[in-house]
DNA sequence: TCAAAAAGTGACCGAGCAGTCATCTTGCTC
DNA sequence: GAGCAAGATGACTGCTCGGTCACTTTTTGA
């Protein structure tokens, strides 16, 4: 991870593109891919048409990017909480937090990272979903890393950690979609004791 | 539910629209609602295009008739399945096995129960997506009773039972998900297992 | 048997939009 | 400050596809 020092016009072609890509995350996450348009895009961006694909190949690769740029953030905003953690079940505990804490900062990205997300495979061409495969697979290797710890020291059942950590994912996943479309059930921060309690017992008495 | 004795013609019309909603539910299944064409639902059925509009009154409509002609047929196989058990968890591990089982019959309507399922929000209009909303939450509102029963019987921890029932259903959705998408990973007859296991107990040890 | 009603049909229309490119603007260099 | 390269621009193009409707075919019932 050599940070080479950036000439300005590298710098200013960076703010750039991030500029696209806030625009871009927005209106994406307003109407979904399939209904948002580059000239909403351009116009929310205060860029012509035209200067986007100075920026990015096709109205996919701009998705993509929306969606690499918002794991990254998770993937760093979690880690950065879920470190100072001891136990694996404590580090299980503040992952929980901190994911619904993200999503509770950035609420542009519930759409474009967790209601998009499934039918990706519909919505991309093979070498874009790859591109998200691969980006959504590091998300679950660290979860997959913090459950293996559990289970080596006998904190966590044994099983597949990756299945496991897939698992953990759906239903964070399902708490926030109803946490958006039913506010008077779910209210995240009440229900994250909620759903530790289910990740780490289930429902059994 | 009074079953009023049909005419031939009424039959004959109900098997005409049921045809329609079986080439839609395949071409809306490989391409996702977006990308299926009626050009294309209407050649897989045998119809005219225009035909298809005295059945249904748009795009959506025929969209949200396959979801919930398959709700409805899921509905009716699991609980086929489960009237059977005795207990609360029996019930419960029944479940899990019909869900999969229906899925392992019905590949078609995987695409279209599961995956297209969360961005209903941005696919259809506020109309549409109430009627998709109502024919779900009967879906939750069965289990939810399932589990209601469990925990007044004390076999199941104290919770608000659709939020479980809503949890629940995450967890078997990420399942199929994964299940399709890494066959070399998951295996739900196999797998079904696993996921009792952490449905009733979670992840601790 | 036949006329009227019902049902089916697909060529056509128009809206929407991704992506292009000829032209314009900016800013860098000497 | 002239000349040039790099970058920005948005009108335009080509295509796709949902939905329509004038016409054809089938069914009905008198």
């Amino acid at each position: 991870m050599q940070t080479e020092p950036l000439t300005r016009k590298e710098r200013e072609r960076l703010a750039r593109r991030d500029e696209i890509l806030n625009a871009a995350r927005d209106v994406f996450s307003e109407r979904g891919f399939k209904l948002a348009t580059l000239d909403e895009i351009a116009e929310r961006a205060e860029f012509g048409k035209g200067t986007i694909y100075n920026y990015f190949r096709n109205k996919e690769e701009l998705f993509v990017s929306v969606i690499e740029r918002g794991i990254q953030r998770f993937q760093a905003f979690v880690e950065n909480t879920v470190e100072a953690s001891a136990s694996p079940r404590q580090k299980i505990e503040m992952y929980i937090d901190a994911a619904f804490e993200f999503f509770e900062q950035h609420r542009q990205l519930f759409s474009v990272l967790v209601l998009e997300r499934y039918n990706l495979v519909h919505t991309l061409d093979g070498e874009m979903f790859s591109r998200f495969c691969q980006e959504e697979s590091r998300l679950h290797e660290y979860l997959a890393g913090i459950l293996a710890e559990g289970i080596r020291k006998k904190a966590f059942r044994r099983g597949d950690p990756v299945k496991l950590a897939q698992a953990v994912f759906g239903l964070l996943h399902v708490a926030y979609v109803y946490a958006v479309r039913e506010p008077e059930r779910w209210n995240l921060r009440q229900d994250s004791g909620f759903l530790k309690k289910f990740i780490l017992d289930g429902i059994s008495n």
